[in-house]
DNA sequence: AGACTCTTGCGCATAACGCGCAGTCATGCG
DNA sequence: CGCATGACTGCGCGTTATGCGCAAGAGTCT
């Protein structure tokens, strides 16, 4: 028997809102026999844990588990991220292979080619794995290896063997920093002799890294590129960080970010 | 200039809903600057477009995208599918290295699976990396290779490459039909194929299929298994059913559909 | 036994909701 | 040019869900 009557009805709340993927409180209140106010006790406290979602007559199930880091990551510079994205899908081709890291950036650069046609996609992050699951018109390869629960991306020789076996017309990278003479800054040896294997394999690379990330070092293993690799980077980069890279000999794009938005006129 | 000034609008909410997360009615009328009857009308018609979900104070973004036709699959004799996943996880010993394949009941052991500890577990489906991509205590490789977007699995010669490079304690399959005699049955040649290499990397074999796909032969690929493979069943099978799997000398489990959930008490 | 915690059901004030009506603006047709 | 049409918005009202306080029941520990 469950520890707790009213500990074993929420977790079964839950169940049955992850699967059914939406519980209203009245059906919830019938299922159980018990009142509405209970009902909306046991969603208020599952919704304060943040184990679910509450909606106006019941809750629904949390996209949660995962991505609670990975979201936050993905939220912060979202505009500057979302327009490196953009400058990025437009580059490619129609029929050409493209090579995608992990990555909160380089997702939303899948997340922009969710509407591409004739396109195949290879990637080493789980991040565009999702977003592109879904989408016939886009042939998707993953690489595989293991996985590496932070950033949802996968390293190891799995994923190299893979890499042998394919080439790209365009290999996309994210980067935790980059500076112009270093490269490519990440956490992980495995990550950045990965980094290096997919630029090797692809006709033309771009590091996609929004300006926060421009000379930045908060890490000690470092990729070195091929010369002729693109930075692509958004306005807001300081004039002193992009001039590094273009002494370098490194071509540099600053994706605009544009303010479609509704206009905010505060009354 | 966006078509239509309230269509650009409710784009924005949109936008601003996936990104934030989360926003309320009277921020959003604020922000726009209109009353909070337009907002409420706005997120009336998105909620029934499907695009987000309506929360009590206003509206939160849908994991949605994928999952539309997976997540019905997985609904579906839930009970049965998670009896069968509770049996197969509790066969599992502390360090092994287990094979999932794609589906929706292999989907349910790997979320049974979160709460393993000393665990390597490699898959050939999306689902089950989903499930254990956020668990730290579980060891997970992905296979990779060409994703079929319906069955959410991956296929072709990266994954048959990347199974020549190991072995398992156990594989766990599952499958659209069974027959005694046939094995299983699947859609995709490719599949089957696959298949049949993965039962032949592990020291043993459990196929989960629930009772409705016993006898079944949807489709015309088969996959044949080497001898003194697992059917893992439930118990609402028929008699026939399991006694012509006995016959052939397999084993069949039938997994018991606990009824812990609260009295069904209609009044 | 008595105190304590946890939980539940009930009633009520509040806030959010959906709906209908009317006014505005742009478009299109006679 | 005038008027009908459709899309959109703001406003008011009745309905509904929500959250909170209070009291009662069940179980536990001292």
């Amino acid at each position: 028997m469950p520890p707790n009557g009213s500990q074993a009805r929420r977790e079964e709340i839950l169940r049955l809102a992850t699967t059914t993927g939406l519980a209203s409180v009245e059906e919830l209140s019938r299922h159980f026999g018990v009142t509405a106010s209970t009902i909306r006790r046991d969603l208020a406290r599952l919704t304060a844990d943040g184990r679910l979602a509450r909606t106006y007559g019941g809750a629904m199930a949390l996209n949660a588990h995962p991505e609670a880091s990975l979201r936050q990551r993905t939220t912060e510079a979202y505009e500057q991220k979302r327009a490196i994205a953009r400058w990025a899908a437009a580059q490619i081709q129609p029929g050409e292979t493209v090579l995608l890291d992990a990555g909160s950036t380089v997702g939303a650069l899948a997340h922009e080619l969710r509407t591409a046609q004739d396109l195949t996609v290879a990637t080493t992050g789980l991040t565009a794995l999702h977003e592109l699951a879904d989408v016939e018109s886009v042939h998707v390869e993953c690489l595989g290896g293991t996985l590496r629960p932070l950033s949802q991306a996968f390293v190891g020789p799995l994923t190299e063997a893979a890499l042998e076996r394919m080439t790209f017309d365009r290999v996309f990278l994210s980067a935790d920093g980059v500076t112009a003479d270093g490269g490519i800054c990440e956490a992980d040896l495995r990550q950045t002799r990965l980094k290096e294997l997919m630029a090797r394999r692809a006709a033309r690379t771009y590091v996609l890294a929004h300006a926060a990330k421009l000379g930045r070092a908060p890490f000690h293993a470092w990729a070195t590129l091929p010369q002729g690799w693109t930075l692509v980077t958004d306005t807001s980069a300081a004039e002193a960080d992009v001039a590094a890279f273009v002494e370098r000999g490194t071509r540099v794009v600053l994706a605009e970010v544009l303010e479609e938005p509704a206009p905010p006129q505060e009354g």
